[in-house]
DNA sequence: GTCTATATTTTGATAGAC
DNA sequence: GTCTATCAAAATATAGAC
């Protein structure tokens, strides 16, 4: 057993980067091995269930640094348009002011195996329905809660689309700034 | 010279359909000879260029059908509000009531080479702008019609991820709907 | 314009030494 | 736990016959 290069943190950190930059598809063995300075044996060694292992561990992190980040802030107490601030704050935080894609998003394009579809599908559900709960609990109907935390996502995930593809980071800042007054609205 | 079995537009319909599901990266010279049924040899007779020439021609259909679709009925005459619907009952079209990826987003994911890449970001803002120039029509001040326009082109986008990742269209659909009020507003 | 055949590189993956 | 070496398959791409 020869020491680590890198710490599994810090492998995750590439496998996170990579896929989310290029995609199940786009993101290649030889890519990850030049990130992380380690031959492709050695990250078989790590994830023995090779690309798709790596896709599952990047969604596992991804699902715990949003519920840590997102959903912690929603669920503790304290004013619902506070929580909605902090959770908008650690957003923009998680994406780099709206310069880094969301997983949720590159990671369910093209042939993905089902368990790494499965495992988007949850965490993005996971998002969903966090907010929805705190549109509830200020009072909206389930329908009425559910599409103001759909709608604040999708305004949130096309906003990263506008700035990958554009540049400006604008409508993805405007999408966390009204996030509070979109789930709230007139309670 | 050998009779064509496939027409071009044939050719960049299947072009269309690869490229939006599994962007550029995952789109193989294999899996577009196999859904043509043309030999990989036979698409490089049609586009010399290889694998860039074709996601530009895809990106340049893709133009043209928003010219058509989008850009057109917002720029003929008639009550704004109306050429919005009209243009929102396009886009809903388009993209097969939202279970279709947009180009926009999946051309834009990854290594891409810079002509393809200058196509997506033009379409983009050839879509926002032609939106913002309605805002503006009915009344609004520049940076507000942009804003506007924005907005309502990333709810769409992320309406369209949200399906992907979920099958649920409902986010994509209130876009469209609440469009002509996106960028009228109370003006 | 299509095809067969081929060349070259990259990909995902494994065996086994240290 | 890392490495070298290797593999089969798939990738992009080209040459040339019909």
């Amino acid at each position: 057993m020869r020491p680590p290069k890198l710490s599994a943190d810090d492998v995750n950190a590439i496998l996170i980067e990579l896929f989310r930059t290029h995609g199940y598809e786009g993101t290649s063995l030889s890519k990850l091995a030049e990130a992380s300075g380690l031959v492709k044996a050695s990250l078989y060694h790590r994830f023995p269930g090779g690309k798709e292992q790596m896709a599952n561990a990047t969604m596992d992190v991804c699902l715990k640094d949003f519920a840590t980040a997102v959903l912690a802030p929603l669920q503790e107490s304290g004013e619902p348009a506070d929580r909605l601030r902090r959770t908008a704050r650690n957003i923009r935080q998680y994406y780099d002011g709206g310069e880094q894609p969301c997983l949720l998003d590159t990671l369910s394009l093209g042939e993905i195996p089902d368990s790494v579809a499965e495992r988007v599908a949850s965490t993005l559900e996971a998002w969903i329905g966090a907010l929805a709960a705190v549109a509830r609990e200020v009072g909206h109907a389930r329908g009425d809660a559910r599409r103001r935390a759909e709608d604040a996502v999708a305004a949130i995930e096309g906003g990263l689309v506008i700035s990958r593809v554009s540049g400006r980071t604008q409508a993805f800042d405007r999408a966390l700034k009204r996030l509070p007054e979109a789930i709230i609205g007139d309670a």
